[in-house]
DNA sequence: GCGTCGGTACATAGCAGTAA
DNA sequence: TTACTGCTATGTACCGACGC
């Protein structure tokens, strides 16, 4: 739920939005908090309020999983059963922990104070979920697959905000990098660099092919009361990179020309996700996937 | 000043190849 | 079979840049 590795360095908490997310896609989510730490040892980091080697309460883990193995009940039910029982007293018992580790150690760790305001907000998300989820199950329009999306566009200035709603009434809130209006179409568009590598790393794809198949299994996109055409699309960019090419579109010989154009700029590895990319592409109605050079 | 984000450095684990 | 070595993938920590 938090993680604070002491004053002089970073402070995480969990934001609504993971949650949220979390009940959209149907994952149970398990609360956890760091019960011990050490002060950190590393050169340039001894004489600083820096934990490391952070170690999870795992009783309190393991009794979740095992509660949830016993569940039979959906993820969002849990989640808000979760959130509306356990979350504050588990974020107390967090903030409890990280006191003794300040006793422990000796390392100062960030004030109590904007915890309240962390938690007064995050409740308050939680309390609009809910409000939304009422409405939901009220209206006569039963909802039958996770791929019937409720979908609102909101054009604020340059921000594009989406807020996906499924059958569950999970709901999810997100800002794709760029909307692109091209050919009467509309391209929500997720876009990865690397300024030294010449494809991105996998976790950062794997990142954006997340948020775009959310995006492509949408049933419809209404703008302005007026249903609009669209594709999603991940660009992928890179260093060095000759040519570009974009899957589902290329034929395999495109996709062997361009692995062979670049065979000294793509390692092995490399070379696979790309051919899996094609793969993913051709699979999924609705997503295009681009490589190319980031120059 | 604070929170967030992206790039990078570093440690570690897993794996395959090789020599004893 | 064992010990060693190098490569790669992955996770964590660190730090500078940026916007508010």
């Amino acid at each position: 739920m938090i993680k604070d590795e002491g004053k002089d360095g970073d402070i995480d908490k969990i934001q609504y939005s993971t949650i949220s997310w979390m009940n959209l896609l149907n994952i149970y989510i398990v609360l956890a908090y760091y019960e011990t730490a050490k002060k950190s040892a590393k050169k340039g980091q001894v004489n600083k309020n820096k934990l490391s080697n952070q170690k999870f309460a795992n009783d309190f883990v393991n009794f979740q999983i095992n509660e949830i193995l016993a569940y039979r009940q959906s993820a969002l039910h849990w989640n808000k059963n979760l959130f509306e029982e356990r979350f504050t007293q588990t974020f107390e018992k967090a903030l409890d922990s990280y006191d003794s580790i300040f006793h422990q150690t000796g390392v100062i760790i960030h004030s109590r104070e904007g915890s309240d305001k962390y938690l007064h907000k995050i409740r308050e998300e939680f309390e609009e979920f809910k409000n939304i989820s009422l409405k939901g199950s009220q209206s006569a329009s039963k909802r039958e697959a996770l791929t019937s999306h409720k979908l609102e566009y909101l054009v604020n200035g340059l921000k594009a905000t989406f807020s996906i709603e499924n059958y569950l009434g999970g709901i999810y809130y997100l800002t794709p990098d760029e909307i692109i209006f091209e050919n009467n179409t509309y391209i929500i568009q997720e876009s990865k660099n690397t300024s030294k590598a010449s494809l991105p790393k996998l976790p950062d794809i794997q990142d954006g092919l997340f948020k775009l198949i959310l995006f492509s299994n949408l049933d419809s996109l209404i703008l302005n009361d007026e249903p609009v055409s669209f594709v999603t699309k991940l660009k992928l960019t890179g260093n060095n990179v000759v040519g570009s090419i974009v899957f589902p579109d290329a034929s395999l010989e495109d996709l062997e020309y361009l692995l062979e154009v670049n065979i000294k700029i793509f390692n092995t590895n490399q070379k696979a996700i790309i051919k899996k990319l094609a793969l993913e592409a051709q699979n999924n109605h609705k997503l295009k996937i681009e490589v190319s050079s980031n120059f």
